[in-house]
DNA sequence: ATGCAAATGCGAATGATTCGCAACTAAAAT
DNA sequence: ATTTTAGTTGCGAATCATTCGCATTTGCAT
């Protein structure tokens, strides 16, 4: 995919200002931002209510493509800065799955979770609580590992799938 | 890294026929390939040995350089090729780490495991057995998915950088 | 020995992510 | 309100692991 060559937008410049008014369309992100400590940017609140309306695990071409939907002005790489960025302060989990090339992004929702995810048609729900609770100390006292944390991810065919593959 | 530019070997035409009777220098291996369907060939049955002497996750770009160094010619497309070959046949596992943006392989074991990493070293030791042996089940059910695997990978710091670091 | 499908080498292509740098902008200082 | 300044953005080029195309070579059955 080559996400540059659509929508004729060539240079900005002039024409990137166009946001001045737009900023705060949902007010809580203004606040948001400011209590993590990012400084405010019309592309970083855009970025933002774009992760609220995703609302689950995104990739961040994903939301670019739905901000340039949007008219919203923003470039790939300022998307993978301002993620990067949120990672950083925690408002964003990074997700790098084992099946797909690329990282996901979520807004972090404070609570220790795992992705289910189907296999067929790619959809992911987030699943909040872990299986993993005692297993860490035992590991760490088998291992003389400290444990830090992990990640994990279960795979399995959504009951759409299983019903469009006729049960197999 | 661009591993091809070293060892000033240019084209291979003539001299690749170089080991001819090298083939099966660890004997089981002719066996193991031909027992896997999987046609013999010198860059596989080196690549198979370098997996063994490996003993553990490696990475293709290593294993390729490994067999560089034992003078052994086989080219990195290769090198991916046949990982892919064997891992369809089951001969190995491909991990795809969330820390790492490369592939990891290793020889299945055919006993389910997972890796725990070392998070300064990176080191990582495969730790056989499975704690989410009950939890499949009761996601299913819970979800009404049906689970088809899952991935774990427990990150912590090895008893040596523990050390290293002054048990902060 | 001979032929053909499969495997290999090489370099070029891909695709996600990052980087460099010049143009911009938010917020601090005046 | 204007200037300053440090941080941010856009853009295209660079990176890096992995894959592909295609001409050449090889394993192996006939």
């Amino acid at each position: 995919m080559k996400p540059n060559s659509e929508s004729g937008s060539k240079r900005v410049k002039t024409v990137a200002g166009a946001g001045q008014g737009t900023i705060g369309k949902s007010s809580g992100n203004k606040e948001m931002l400011e209590s993590c400590g990012i400084k405010l940017t019309r592309q970083r609140l855009d970025l933002l209510e774009q992760l609220k309306k995703a609302d689950g695990p995104i990739t961040a071409e994903q939301l670019f493509l739905n901000l340039r939907e949007e008219a919203a002005a923003i470039s790939l790489s300022t998307v993978y800065r301002i993620l990067d960025a949120f990672e950083l302060k925690g408002l964003v989990e990074k997700v790098v799955s084992a099946d797909e090339n690329k990282a996901i992004y979520e807004l972090n929702r404070h609570e220790h979770g795992h992705h289910l995810i189907c296999t067929q048609c790619k959809v992911r729900m987030t699943i909040t609580g872990c299986p993993l609770a005692g297993y860490e100390e035992a590991l760490a006292r088998s291992t003389n590992y400290r444990i830090t944390g992990h990640r994990l991810e279960v795979y399995g065919l959504c009951p759409k799938c299983q019903s469009e593959l006729g049960m197999l």
